[in-house]
DNA sequence: CGCAATGGTCAACGAGTGTTGAAGTATGCT
DNA sequence: AGCATACTTCAACACTCGTTGACCATTGCG
């Protein structure tokens, strides 16, 4: 996760985890089996705690979000699962589906019946690629200032933005 | 640009051009300065083109951005450094270095003399994010439907997000 | 006790990596 | 012509990578 798929080599992984190499293999199979398997455990994602900001409300539930998801990756709970499908974007086909079936999916489901947006998908990839954009740009990248701009300041300028993408009533085409 | 940097053989990228691999390193002197020479010199750069964009008026900027980022994107001119950079982060204090001084800074420069802004690079720098992220979701991850959403539609949806980001004042912080 | 299966270690294979040094060829200046 | 400089080639070094096969250790079952 910390390394990406390309970068992390197997014997590290198992000399950080106190095993030999071929132990790995032998639960595993192969590299790209310990990295499914790794990938898809994942409860607490940051798309996934959309699910559990519904849960409290749709009343501003775009700054709750923003602010939640901020909050989490400046404290360093480094459960960074976002960044690591970022640099690990080589297994496309696996990270599209990670990414599609275990998240966007079925928390579109719960948009479209919270809001009733017929289109909800989009609207959740919307302000899933805004957040993992800014995510992005903080933390891996870290330019200035936006990696120094305080939470609420991101929140002031992000959480207007989200609230639109969900519960905004869809644009009408121009062009 | 296509594999990123550490997938990217110096071997291949020499084959690719047809000569031998010693050459790069007689010209470069060693992958990294390959890459800076490389990356250093792209001027139709996504971000660059905010400037030009600038010089045809600031009326509807917003949506008249986006819309040249996706056609240019769409149309396959692989042109693609900012996904380049994407991938490569592991050179981070470079990606950093070339995405902010050659762009976001006087970038924000001109957004702040047309628009009198105080945090223009905080205002570029979020526009950078939100089209660096849909960029990543609709081209490099290619998850649906953001892959298959037309133009038209996208730019409905995220013209007037960049327009706001650009020309409205400061949002008061709460929190 | 003996035997099979599970969990674990070690060394190696083959392929690919960035990089370099020695040797070759051409080119242009004096 | 002679020589230095720019360019080009080839082969190798010193890794690191994913992966595997041959061995030990332990455990539990008959």
């Amino acid at each position: 996760m910390r390394d990406g798929y390309e970068r992390a080599a197997v014997r590290a992984i198992a000399a950080d985890a106190g095993v030999d190499v071929a132990i790995v293999y032998y639960f595993f199979g192969s590299k790209e089996g310990l990295f499914t398997e790794s990938v898809l455990a994942g409860p607490e994602h940051p798309l996934h705690q959309l699910a559990t900001l519904l849960d409290e409300g749709t009343d501003q539930i775009g700054p709750r979000l923003v602010r939640r998801f901020l909050e989490h990756w400046d404290q360093g709970d480094v459960f960074e699962p976002l960044l690591a499908l970022w640099r690990s974007a080589d297994i496309q086909p696996l990270a599209r589906k990670v990414l599609h079936d275990s998240l966007a999916g079925p928390l579109a489901e719960r948009v479209a019946a919270e809001f009733g947006a017929a289109d909800a998908e989009l609207r959740v990839e919307l302000v899933a690629s805004q957040l993992a954009g800014l995510a992005f740009a903080r933390y891996q990248l870290r330019i200035e200032p936006i990696a120094s701009t305080s939470i609420d300041d991101l929140v002031a300028w992000l959480g207007p933005i989200v609230q639109r993408y969900l519960s905004d009533p869809s644009p009408h085409t121009v062009g």
